[in-house]
DNA sequence: CTAAGATGTATACACCATTCACATTAGGGT
DNA sequence: ACCCTAATGTGAATGGTGTATACATCTTAG
């Protein structure tokens, strides 16, 4: 049975997670620091390191921690989804669990981020491996679904940082919402004066 | 005549900015430091505060003259940009620039950014009225002019930021333009599949 | 030429990441 | 039941950082 003595704190690790994320709501990410969640976990300032190697360990952990919420708030959103409007529903989501949680969404993507924690790339595939079902599903007559799945990706996270940055008015929900949903919209139905001027390929 | 004596620097703001550029292409942001800045300079660690009221600030003008550079190496991409196919271009040398100077990026947009930076609120308008610029030329059909400029920079931004996030492969230069081109060009190429399934107003 | 303001320095404090030697404890092999 | 080992947590120390404060030096307006 843990937790019985003092000394041992029976699962720091997950201590330190919850606390780097509790920190990470209240001081946003300036406030995450180890010796911060060590003082929240009621622990002392080096023993975090027997969990992590480090600084940016705990960060990715939680990161990726993110990447997983992120996924599940999607699809809590439209669980089955098939269609351009299940897609836009599914992009306002995206930008609201991005205004939602900032701090968290900054650290998921506007870290320097090195490319060799498995624990991110496997939580980032998820969430790329999701938006190209729902884009298969809605576009079925796609040839390459890849690059307009990536498209898409990128739209929507673009609007979700310059949300984010102040650089687009986010101050009601509402407003997001038709935002989004309008940007993701109105790209598919511009057809006629695009046709016309880029004859290309 | 200014520099004569040592004591005083001659022009110590516009030395800090040069070496907070040269620590960021150096160091990446971990390197930013206004200690490092001032050891740079040959200046004691406090210095910058006559001219900076903080680290913030410091950054928030670096970040500004990222802003303009941006601006202009858009602008030498494509002088006058009135097709979607300069749009492309555009585009193109947006992401370019992001993973050309990949530090100098994340501090003008990943950074908590307080919007009461004037400086930098003023140099990210710029860009978005030479966006909605472009748009207006190669799209003059279009009803909603800010809400189609907005999801083209908010693809583009988009596109640029999974790049640099490692979320798409950005090896050889060739291989980000061709993606960049096709991802924009190929959200305005597949109206009948969309038209079809989403009829709505 | 001098006094005041602007600019740079020195010192100090609090915080942080990280390392290392050490203390405590849990659990498996006997 | 016992001990030994590995895992886990502690404490002190090092070197870096942002920032406030008091002080030194220079420039320049009157």
């Amino acid at each position: 049975m843990p937790q019985a003595g003092a000394y041992h704190h029976g699962d720091l690790r997950a201590a330190c997670l919850r606390a780097a994320r509790e920190l990470l709501e209240e001081d946003g990410s300036a406030g995450l620091s180890l010796r911060a969640v060590a003082r929240r976990a009621g622990v002392s300032a080096t023993a975090p390191y027997r969990h992590y190697a480090d600084r940016g360990a705990l960060v990715s952990s939680v990161a990726a921690e993110g990447y997983r919420e992120l996924a599940e708030h999607l699809t809590t959103a439209r669980p089955a989804p098939s269609t351009p409007d299940d897609l836009a529903a599914v992009a306002t989501a995206y930008v609201r669990f991005a205004l939602d949680h900032p701090a968290m969404f900054r650290v998921m993507f506007a870290e320097p981020c090195d490319p060799t924690s498995e624990e991110r790339v496997a939580a980032t595939s998820a969430i790329s491996a999701y938006v190209r079902g729902i884009v298969r599903d809605a576009f079925p007559g796609t040839e390459d679904t890849d690059a307009l799945s990536t498209s898409v990706w990128a739209l929507v996270h673009g609007l979700a940082f310059l949300h984010l940055d102040g650089k687009l008015d986010s101050s009601t929900p509402e407003a997001v919402a038709d935002r989004v949903r309008s940007s993701v919209l109105a790209l598919f139905t511009l057809s006629p004066a695009i046709r016309k001027a880029a004859p290309s390929d």
